[in-house]
DNA sequence: CCCTAAAGTGGACCCGAGTTGGGTTAGCGC
DNA sequence: GCGCTAACCCAACTCGGGTCCACTTTAGGG
């Protein structure tokens, strides 16, 4: 937990500006109480989330159960969405080992399968659930769920890239891209279609993103000035240095 | 499903028992001004969420656009989902021409850039999104939503009867995960991780589709007593026994 | 054309989420 | 420790969304 919001201000690296930049409560002291306020009310969200359902949760009971005051929260993250958007800042510290077994065919169904079991365990899953739910119509969480996804993504592409360096994909291949057409049959079941999700749509999904990239149908390609991979610098021997062009933002 | 007009009424023909089968109010004088209330408010609904967006939409702001009574709204609806519900039901009968090429690729394709044409579509879009916000955290509306698509993937997935007709891919091929496979990576970007959409998206979902298609990757396995396809059997023209399993549980 | 009850109306009412202001606790620099 | 003030607490208040109920309008069958 903790990872604290932590905003980097810009320019002004030695003083308090006074009164012009809108400082947040919480950054100036978050220490004791105030880290403790905060672990608090998110442990609250979650179990609220969890417990009630999205439609059912008010600021006021994320409070109550947090045994904390109310304007609290509404001063520290302003809204509902402004605590779902914190509360998946937190998710994204949760790392994810990778397998390695040699074949991209094998690393992304065990990729596929891990998701899979993720995604049938309730309780997280109620709470992302959630949190997509609220990104479909906030800005600022749409923002925050991207970049969750941006992360994510990057770090599973990393068995792209062995697969490129052992020759097993075009060296063209865009990383993200293939991580993207697995984990695209997922979600798109979970949230939009809403089927069943079982071993044989993991399996099947890992195929089709396997067998597409060996294919050379997951190119970086810059069709229309838009580069779809946002990896670059590969690192390893990459023969054709198809840069990408950086989204990956935090 | 639940408030569409015109359902068909089992057994008891003759006198309406007295207050045991809960008729919802619009059912039995469907005629003037029912109707006329009914597209009234659908669109006030329609107007307000593209407006407004979902978030600040209410029942009373609905009422009040439509020169309807709050309460007329609340006992015909009962609330928020339940015109969503009933505003999704209304799309549903919106019909697309099908493409018939003579390549699945090429039909594919010429599918993909409609989709993409259509979520480009702002007002459209925006409402669409709302449905999908009410359908992530309300049992109903995500009914709703996957009859929707049930039926969609089912009309498109005729193209893919015709080339498995002609031998392009093997008959075993899971008619609907082929256009799942495509359209997929669609509401995959646009709800899921917020990445934007391009034609060069467009362009490979729909060759992802049509190659896994063909390499026999998409066939309707009856892997572990589940069968992920309800046709099949049936050449054209049936296309309504999708049913099966919808989202039953989740 | 008339009658019945289904559908819609209007306003009073309730309740709870969100806001405001003044007072209290405690983090943190000195 | 001391003091300053950020961060938190409490209670009262507002305001609008949702519910209830008696009343009016109008489908639709005879």
């Amino acid at each position: 937990m903790s990872q604290a919001p932590e905003e980097p201000s810009e320019g002004t690296a030695d003083g308090p500006s006074p009164g012009s930049t809108d400082d947040r409560p919480g950054t100036r002291r978050p220490g004791g109480r105030t880290a403790r306020t905060r672990t608090a009310v998110l442990a609250a969200v979650r179990e609220e989330l969890v417990e009630t359902g999205f439609a059912q949760v008010t600021v006021e009971k994320v409070a109550r159960r947090a045994g904390v005051a109310k304007t609290t929260v509404y001063t520290r993250w302003r809204d509902l969405p402004g605590l779902v958007v914190d509360l998946l800042a937190d998710l994204s510290t949760t790392r994810v080992p990778l397998p390695d077994t040699g074949s991209l065919d094998e690393d992304l169904r065990l990729v596929a399968r891990r998701l899979l079991e993720l995604m049938r365990a309730e309780p997280e899953m109620t709470m992302f659930r959630a949190i997509v739910a609220t990104a479909v119509h906030h800005p600022e969480a749409r923002e925050a769920l991207s970049a969750f996804f941006q992360q994510r993504l990057a770090t599973t592409a990393e068995l792209v890239d062995r697969a490129i360096e052992r020759g097993e994909v075009p060296p063209g291949t865009c990383r993200l891209e293939v991580v993207r057409t697995m984990s695209g049959a997922f979600y798109y079941r979970m949230f939009i279609t809403g089927e069943p999700l079982t071993e044989a749509v993991a399996d099947r999904a890992a195929a089709v993103a396997a067998h597409s990239a060996r294919a050379g149908l997951l190119l970086a390609a810059p069709i229309d000035g838009k580069v779809s991979d946002g990896a670059g610098s590969d690192g390893a021997g990459g023969s054709s240095g198809v840069g990408g062009d950086g989204a990956g933002s935090a």
